[in-house]
DNA sequence: AGATATTTTCAGTTGTTTCTGAAAATCCGA
DNA sequence: TCGGATTTTCAGAAACAACTGAAAATATCT
């Protein structure tokens, strides 16, 4: 057990505004391509249930495109110790990042998934799991609810027919968009590009 | 200018727990598949970044199958009267709620979209819309920003174009799913059922 | 094993989003 | 055009999600 902090949480030089990796002090271009990629991504994100902090890491790393240590991200980001590793658990449960080791340092570093097809799967595939498939089940168990009653009356009998199709019709239309998420997103991992090359002649 | 507040906020017999719009006291199959129909759909809203009081209302809606009217709705939900309006604004706007007249009626009553191939249209469009659309272009100004840096020295040019790389294949994969969508959602309605079946024999 | 570096966890705080409720606006029939 | 019915708006409250920071746990090196 610690007997003593040893770390204080905010790295050397924090504070000087927006850092950028190398020399120039007035942004250059690049940098402030990369800031607006980040803030966009995050923005997205956080539209679509994904806390910003959490996209704009994920930002960070796939628009620098090399693998960066906590205190790097911490920095650039200006996020605290705590969030950047539960980010970065989340992100690598989801498989868009993982962790690499650098020889020589003890730190761990991370990348992101670079290849843009394979990002999209993965993120589907994720979703998926965790959101599709659990509804579907739902959509079963409600399905079974409604049947088991016996109805007490011609008129409930018809409501709980209508009741069924459309618990039906919602479960077949999701049901569907799972089947075709498997396929495309199956083990290949360039799945995703190879449906959407495959349809695109169709447009 | 109104004198006088002249409705309560709260209509008639609110609490006695869930109501069920017809007779028996303990809940029928029936009124619990559609509570389970709700809570479900609100709780996949809530993780996609929707209200989750948004998408129960929706649900309710969706699953009622016929046209509800502001008081009904606050009072199976068992939210406020401004809360509803609001979050039937929005269904609107989305598409995928319409508010419908009632013969000798002074009340608005609104109905989801019965088809799901059409509502999903409806939801991707809408999102498609407000989010993608936006990257996309933030994306696009985000590559001139890039272009516009004269490099210093050789590796920053080197830097520069792969940075530009990242950018290009980032905005190329996300161009190509917009003009999926744009194809796939079209006024026709049936776009994406027709997909999904064209697609099927594949798997 | 001991010492130090690094990461993880989590209770409490902060910040944001969502919801409420009543005033204001609008609508409708007479 | 008036008066009640209905809807909308929006400031503030409540609820919720995200973040911080430091202690605890773990990992690495000698």
């Amino acid at each position: 057990m610690p007997l003593m902090p040893y770390a204080l949480n905010v790295p050397a030089d924090t504070q000087t505004s927006v850092r950028t990796t190398s020399s120039e002090e007035s942004e250059s271009g690049l940098a402030r391509s990369r800031e607006a990629f980040i803030s966009h991504w995050g923005e997205m994100g956080s539209s679509w249930g994904v806390p910003r902090s959490m996209a704009e890491i994920h930002a960070l790393l796939f628009i620098e495109g090399r693998p960066l240590c906590t205190d790097e991200i911490m920095e650039r980001r200006g996020v605290s110790r705590g969030n950047v590793s539960t980010t970065l658990r989340q992100l690598s449960e989801w498989g868009i990042v993982t962790r690499v080791r650098v020889r020589g340092d003890r730190k761990d570093y991370f990348e992101a998934e670079q290849d843009v097809w394979n990002l999209l799967s993965l993120i589907v595939r994720a979703r998926k799991r965790r959101e599709l498939e659990p509804l579907l089940a739902a959509l079963e168990d409600a399905r079974t609810l409604a049947s088991d009653g016996s109805a007490r009356s011609t008129e409930d009998a018809a409501e709980a027919k209508a009741h069924l199709a459309r618990l039906n019709s919602m479960h077949d239309a999701l049901r569907r968009l799972d089947r075709l998420s498997d396929r495309f997103i199956g083990r290949g991992g360039k799945g995703l590009d190879v449906a959407v090359r495959l349809l695109t002649p169709l447009l």
